[in-house]
DNA sequence: CGGGTATGTATACTCCGTATAGTGGCCCGG
DNA sequence: CCGGGCCACTATACGGAGTATACATACCCG
């Protein structure tokens, strides 16, 4: 429901009409998740519908049917205020595509489990070259928009931390009878004992202590 | 399309029909998504409309249109083993609802930012105790269920990171009007300068390196 | 025998994500 | 001046994901 809520808060700012808030969302996180301009007017039909928005119709304009602005009501600014006061939960995560794939390719056999973590090592770096571009050649963008990219940064690396586990691991486990069927795994590609790039292990082990 | 592929990668081990899928796929993620059942036969529908696996009518049993079972096809291999040598993309990140709050609580007025980057950290801390409890008491059992906690883990770490760095920029970038409206800031919450429980700023100075 | 539970299949509904249709204003060249 | 292309803007269609629920059979148990 991010689109919903984002939404709101934009419109808790000024009233809008549709394609503005399209604009506005994307700038807010840099372009980072790209709106549909549908999802906008689906999504604004069912704000409309459970009465958190009401459409000020065609503005002052003497055109009618042209530009509906939509404000947000009470009952909008509450439910607000509700998304902001509860923490996103992390009882059931959202799907992580990746985690599945490698789930998948263990018990699979004929799957060089070693080459998809490869591959993936590879790409995730790339974007995360792009993101530390993106980030140094930003002197003068809104602080909104940093801080998403950091997110990004973040998750990017905390995958290739993962990818380095899931590969120092998988030596350790299944050593002896390296995907018996399917193409010879090119064990090659995979360096078998702690990789010269690797981060230290601090995950793991738990190393975010908490603080109150 | 997770959904699509992992059940696709569940065929290629054995034919199964509907419910027995739905088990397999929860039992390799150790729980972590479960799967409704409905999402299953749907998939399978499309898969075979797709001609990625085909139904071998009824089983041998006397009883028509009772345990349908599917089995994967050749272009339901080829399918799947494109899955897999394609790293999952970070082009277009799936959206994060966190980073979408966050960005959206910064730029809005009268929306206590510390509040909510303070709540989730505790609800984020929370849900990492109860990960690495799992963790512990897992001694037998299977090795992908283990990688997938682990990737929860990471994520996790990386998010309490990412809100420790957000509360350090918000402190620096906006110490002086701290949200004129709505009620007033708690500023108690929210320690000012470096948590004594933070970690190190590994991060945001790329300290993942690139191997090979 | 009757009911509760597990197994198993199927459908309905909402939301997300993407593509595309369709309209009116604006610029710009013949 | 006018016709076409482009942009801003609204709207709808469609497939996939996620959830709930209906429905049938089988098995256990009092």
């Amino acid at each position: 429901m991010s689109i919903r809520y984002g939404l709101l808060a934009l419109l808790q700012r000024q009233p809008m009409y549709g394609y503005q808030l399209r604009g506005e969302f994307e700038a807010s996180t840099g372009g980072t998740w790209p709106l549909n301009v549908g999802q906008v007017y689906t999504t604004l039909f069912r704000l409309e519908r459970d009465g958190a928005v009401a459409a000020t119709g065609h503005v002052e304009s003497d055109d009618p049917e042209l530009q509906k602005t939509y404000a947000i009501t009470e009952r909008g600014c509450a439910e607000l205020a509700d998304w902001f006061a509860t923490p996103v939960s992390r009882s059931r995560p959202p799907r992580d595509e990746l985690a599945i794939k490698l789930a998948m390719a263990i018990a699979s056999h004929g799957v060089d489990v070693a080459a998809v973590i490869q591959g993936q090592r590879t790409a995730t770096l790339r974007s995360l070259q792009d993101y530390t571009r993106l980030k140094s050649r930003s002197d003068e963008v809104e602080l909104s928009w940093l801080l998403v990219l950091d997110s990004l940064i973040f998750n990017a690396e905390a995958e290739v931390r993962w990818l380095d586990h899931c590969e120092a691991r998988l030596v350790r486990f299944a050593p002896q009878g390296a995907s018996p069927p399917g193409p010879p795994a090119q064990k090659g590609a995979a360096p078998l004992d702690s990789p010269p790039g690797a981060l230290p292990p601090e995950s793991a082990t738990s190393s975010v202590r908490s603080r109150s």
